[in-house]
This record gives structure tokens, C-alpha cells and sequence, in this order.
DNA sequence: CCGGTGTTGAAGAAATTATTTCAGAACCGG
DNA sequence: CCGGTTCTGAAATAATTTCTTCAACACCGG
């Protein structure tokens, strides 16, 4: 990983734009004639190797070599690596350009440097999200006629727990296998086929979870997995996957994506199942009244 | 009369982007790897050279040649020269505009509308945390000389397990309170004064949660609150409150955010404690291995 | 636990790119 | 038209990049 070395002598505040049209005098023909091909359609025509980018303008390599001297740089590579950086700023500035989430804190704060990383989390599964396996999962999910099965790992186990909970309101039929207990043969047992599984599975991937994955499907279960981008073996073996970027400035991952679709699906299944679901919340608020385990307000 | 021929013969199929994601299950792990980080901020990240693209996504150069041969290039080069040619198009007409999140679906789609509903909720929550407080919790936990307990209500449970199994790696004298149990007076036992208790506490509050907080607080324990915006009881009693937004399209409310903070928190919390942190998670690593509860890779 | 299969990266060969050199071309003022 | 100066690109050289080979390794199924 070299390449963003020495940006510092040379006036880093104008771009290769500004300073080619600012000294265009103090060029030469020949160079000239490379500048105005360079802005034709800038800064792409400069991104290819110093032959075709001569070419394209016309002139011979060492022409080339010599401008970009001119305008500070050691030599080609280097013009090509800024011109680079600029281009990176310009696709992903006008974006977004929200820059600072805690405004009261700097924008090196842990806060806004990990909000940041995980809003760009965000955009990137979702943009890649597969609609319609999100849909098949509402679905599957939502379909009292089947089972649900819900199992995580050692760090997922907070989000099967999770999903366990809110899908237990919404409809019946529902268990959470709990992970690492070696109980895993007696749940088999009661997975019908048609069943589906939910299973969560992120590096490091456990073997226990991709066996049990298996034993599932060969009992004509349906599998559901969340995952992160790299994909769990248990993808293999899975009807649907949804998976989530997961990267964050820390020592490890971020499961709050997991959880945004996890929530999401929630969501979904609960409109789907709103008959049920209403019917089944209100009898359970009728019970928490009774036990006075909550607060009734505040 | 030279250059601009030849652009047209070449498939009019997806952008190498659309095609990444698309096979994205027929590459191995390292191509998956490479094809994450090419992703990570596309284009510009594939147009340096081989080597450099490499690096960055930590993969030898043959992976990357291999993938892009996958992709139906005749190598490297042809691959970047493609990739130059959408930029210019894409540069050519700037109609980047971000409306929806999930592009492929409508904006009524759930997927959209649940995730504008959460952005929301974090900038809410950003723009009003207390970063003092913020870094203070940060402190307290990151403080081995006094221990840090742990506890969840019913929905939050999921979050306080969390919390616990991060915590545990990070540093000793952590434990979790066990919800719904009646154990509390033992776990009260436990608790020194100047010991930490993390307490999470959504609507619905809960009395038994509140009660923890007044007796933990009688016996010299410190308190921070994670909670929502409304502020559960528990908040009179707390030396540190962060509290969230919450509200989504659904008959729940999200934990996405309390998950976010949370993280973060384990983020500023592990910098500060890194150099034991290291050790020891470089000591559960090599349990893990022992264990071959994980694979080694994929 | 043990070969078979597929994946991976180190190392080196091949190809290409970047730089330097230098002879001649173009210009310029007289 | 000429001597001097600057500019230019062909060609040689140096540096890098790209591609290929192959042994090591992880995973899988028995």
C-alpha cells in the first residue's frame, strides 16, 4: 500500500485542473497541445498509462514526462496517484457532504469517525440488498403455516436473541436454538420440513453453525442467513441471504447494519401479519399489566 | 481524427460494479475480498496499478488477475480501461442524486422507508449526545481498577449480552446481571463501591430495572444509562446518561442506534485500553485456534 | 485422521511503462 | 542565410507492472 506519499511540498490546495490552466502560458507547444487534452475530459483522459495518454494528445512520452515536471511532480506516477486523490474527494464529496454527525465534538472523535463509517455501511447494503430475497424472507417468515427457527454464534447470539423475541410477539410457532450448548440434535428433531431457519453467521464463521445449517437443510428446512460482505460458508446451503457490510475504525466488527435488516424485517413481517400480530401484542400487554413488571408510564 | 474509436463494441451490460455484486457467490474468498475493497470507493480504488489495487485489498496480484479474467476481461488492463470508461461516463453526466437507499426498490419500500427513518434517528441522536458524557463513560469502563456490571431489560437484554461479550474480551472484572432472574441480590453482593453498573432501560421502564439502579447506587456504584430520548426513571439515579432516538415505521421501537452508541462506545473503550485489549485478544485468538470452533478462513 | 480438490500467494518471467539521452527540427533575431 | 537557442520525439535504458508457474495450504468427504 504505497502511492499516497509526498503530497506535501507542492500547493496542495489547487488541483491539477487550475494549476494546468494558470501556467498554460509558460508551456510549450507541444505541451500545450497535452494540457488541452489532458481538460478535455478531465481528469479520466489522464488516468491511463503515459503512452496512451501521449497519444491521445498527440505528442511523445517525454513531452509528457517533462509537463507534469513542470507543474512539481517527480514524474508520472506521482501526476497520476494526485490526480487520483482529487478524483476520490470529487466522487465522494458532493455525496455527502454531511460531514460531522456530533457537531459539538471534532470531527476526529471517535463519534463521528465511527457514525461515519457505518452510515457508509448503510448505503452500501443497501444498495446492494437483493429486493426480492428481502421480500421472500418477510414472507417465509411471516407464514404461520411453517416453524421458525432462530440460531447465532458467539457474537450473532445477541441478534438471534433479538429476533427470537420480537418474532415470538408476532406469531406463534417460533424457537431459538441456543448456541453454543450441545442441544442442537433436539432441536433437529423438532424442525419439520417446511421449516425455516434463521440462522447468523459472521467471521469468524463457525463450523457448528455451517453443520447445523446442513443437518437442517437435509431435513427439507428453508434457510435464512445473515451475514457480513465476505459470505459464510453457510451461503452454500442457504434459500436466501442477506448480507451487510460490516467494517468500522475498531478492533472489530459492526453488527448495527445486522441489525438495521434485522429490524427491517421485522418490520415487514409485523405489516404482513398485522391481523395476528395486534391481537397477539394487546393480550400481551394485558399480561405485563397484570404482572406489574413495567411502569404504565414515564 | 484519432482516439475516440472503438468505445462501442463492448457489451452494453452492467457497470463492473453491477456485475461485482452480481457474481459476487461465484468468487473465492480472497476475489471477495478484492471485490469488497474495489467496491469500498468505486472506481477509484481499481485504478491504480495491479500492485497497489493488491495491497490495498490485501490479496496477491495473481487473485486479482484471476478475478478480473472471471469477470471476462483479457487482463488487468483491459479491466482498468473499462472501469476509465465508465468513470468518464459517469462524470460526463453528474445525475448522482441519493433519494432512496436501496435504488433497486421503490422509495415505499420498507427497506427505504425504515432506513430514512433510522439516518433520521442518528443524526437526531448525534447532534444531541453529550460528548462529555460520552468520553466519560468511555473512562469509566476503560478503568480496570474497578469492575463493570452489566444489565438489560426485556428488549434491551440483547444489548446488555452484547455489551457483556465485547466488554469480556476488553478487559477483566466484567459481568452480566442476569434479566428476569431473581439472582439480583447476589449480583448486588458483588458490587463494590466505585464498580460500574451499565444499565439499558427503554420504554417500557421497568421496576425491577429501576430498583437495581437505587440499590446500586445505595451501595456506592456508579451508573450509566443507556436509554431514549423520553429518559427512563433510572436517569435520577445515573452518574451518565446517553440517551438515543428511537422512533421507526413499525409497532416497536429501534435499538439500531442504542446499538451504534454502544459500539462506539466499545470502540473509544478498546483505544483507550488497547494495549491489554491486544494481548488479550490476541490470547483468545489462540484459544480459538485450539478449539477449531472457527475456520481458519472463508 | 487422511488423501483429493480447489484456492492462494511467493517468486520469477514476460510485457509494458516510464525516464533519459541525444540528434535533429523549428524558431528567432540579426 | 546563419549561429544560437529552445523544443521535440526516436530510440535506448531503467523501472514497474502484469502475468504465469508452482508448491503450500485449507477445506471436504470419506
Amino acid at each position: 500500500m504505497q502511492g499516497v506519499q509526498g503530497v506535501c511540498e507542492r500547493d496542495p490546495q489547487k488541483t491539477i485542473a487550475e494549476r494546468l490552466q494558470q501556467r498554460f502560458d509558460e508551456l510549450t507547444r507541444a505541451e500545450r497541445q497535452l494540457a488541452g487534452s489532458l481538460l478535455e475530459n478531465y481528469p479520466v483522459s489522464g488516468l491511463s498509462s503515459i503512452t496512451a495518454v501521449a497519444a491521445q494528445a498527440g505528442v511523445s512520452t517525454p513531452t509528457v514526462v517533462r509537463m507534469v515536471q513542470k507543474l512539481g511532480f517527480r514524474g508520472f506516477p506521482e501526476f497520476q496517484a494526485e490526480l487520483r486523490r482529487e478524483l476520490g474527494e470529487r466522487i465522494s464529496n458532493p455525496i455527502d457532504k454531511h460531514d460531522t454527525w456530533a457537531a459539538k465534538a471534532p470531527d476526529q472523535h471517535i463519534l463521528n469517525r465511527f457514525t461515519e463509517a457505518v452510515i457508509g455501511n448503510i448505503r452500501q447494503t443497501l444498495a446492494q440488498v437483493d429486493t426480492a430475497s428481502f421480500d421472500a424472507v418477510a414472507d417465509l417468515l411471516a407464514d404461520t403455516a411453517h416453524g421458525v427457527h432462530v440460531v447465532g454464534g458467539r457474537i450473532t447470539r445477541a441478534l438471534a436473541d433479538y429476533l427470537f423475541l420480537h418474532m415470538q410477539v408476532v406469531r406463534p410457532g417460533v424457537s431459538l436454538i441456543q448456541s453454543l450448548a450441545n442441544a442442537w440434535p433436539h432441536d433437529l428433531l423438532n424442525m419439520a420440513p417446511g421449516d425455516v431457519l434463521v440462522v447468523f453467521d459472521v467471521r469468524r464463521y463457525e463450523n457448528a453453525t455451517l453443520k447445523l445449517a446442513e443437518m437442517a437443510r437435509g431435513q427439507g428446512a428453508r434457510i435464512v442467513l445473515f451475514t457480513d460482505q465476505w459470505g459464510s460458508p453457510v451461503a452454500a446451503h442457504a434459500d436466501h441471504v442477506l448480507s451487510c457490510r460490516i467494517a468500522v475504525p475498531s478492533a472489530w466488527d459492526s453488527n448495527v447494519v445486522l441489525m438495521l435488516l434485522l429490524e427491517t424485517v421485522l418490520a415487514a413481517v409485523q405489516e404482513r401479519t398485522w391481523a395476528q400480530t395486534r391481537e397477539r401484542m394487546e393480550r400481551l400487554e394485558s399480561m405485563f399489566d397484570k404482572t406489574r413488571l413495567f411502569r404504565k408510564f414515564t
